[in-house]
DNA sequence: TATTTTATCTCACGAGATAAGATATTTATT
DNA sequence: AATAAATATCTTATCTCGTGAGATAAAATA
């Protein structure tokens, strides 16, 4: 049965059904990404956090992550160890933990992992004119602000 | 700066940024769902993938969660004392043990979770006709696929 | 200066995952 | 049929990591 000849509601059944699906998917994903890297999903999840924002507090970490400080000091710790990222005090309030990145590091051994990937997706993207992109843009965008927004009322 | 007038290469990259905060979104969604039905992500992850799969024997659990068969009875065990599963011997091959849903319960708990969510999605497909969701569609299966593809070259 | 607040770290504890091996049952071999 | 091997699940010891409470040090405030 192809999907070309689906009623409106087993169209949107199945569509559900994917998005399901694909973010079962992107956590996989995530989570062997993690394990290539040889580090846990937290930890990842974290040095995610800091490459968008570095260089970072400490205290801002564990803010956006909703981590208590005493993991996030424990997430430091064994990214500091694996050498992904360094420590550093801040000099105008010596209190403040400065997490700066190790960006050798990160492009030695991230970047690889995700060559492949990238290269995919660039691909995938090449079968679309800009007004499609845009499109499946705003696609997402308002789906994740459903998603946030939901979040939020289960909190 | 709008969207609208962006150069191709400006316009992937904000594309991918918008995939990733939008996977991000996910991973949030679930857990917090979890938090709400009072379980783990893991007994979360894996009620979800009973409830597509059931009846089901806890040895295939383990197999699709990639978890030791020793995680699994756990699972199993914190799924059961909740009551939305139950265990069953397989009369066939009595050394099975087939995991059962207690639909009821599942109904009760978990549907009123999801609700307002399903609301929400609703809405927005609401704004596409059949042509587009089936080309959404399209994306997301392709973008599974190379999900799962880079997945497995991860492993 | 003394007090309070802030940022991070330390530590005891608990949840949950793994690895190894026990147990029960089924399948294969002689 | 009896014995051995394989299979499915469970048990247990151990490890990792998150929390909560409180310690420590620096900054802000009175």
């Amino acid at each position: 049965m192809s999907i070309e000849n689906l009623s409106r509601e087993k169209l949107l059944e199945l569509f559900n059904e994917e998005l399901r699906n694909f973010s079962t998917e992107t956590i996989m994903f995530h989570q062997n990404v993690a394990e290539k890297l040889g580090l846990n999903s937290t930890d990842h999840k974290c040095l995610d956090i800091i490459l968008q924002n570095y260089p970072m507090t400490a205290g801002k970490l564990a803010e956006m992550t909703g981590f208590t400080t005493g993991a996030v000091t424990g997430v430091i710790d064994r990214l500091e160890k694996a050498s992904y990222v360094y420590r550093d005090k801040d000099p105008n309030d010596r209190r403040r933990v400065i997490i700066h990145v190790n960006l050798e590091k990160v492009e030695k051994e991230i970047l690889p992992v995700f060559t492949s990937f990238s290269q995919s997706i660039r691909e995938l993207f090449e079968k679309y004119n800009d007004q499609e992109i845009k499109f499946l843009f705003d696609f997402l965008v308002r789906s994740r602000a459903i998603l946030r927004e939901e979040s939020k009322k289960l909190r």
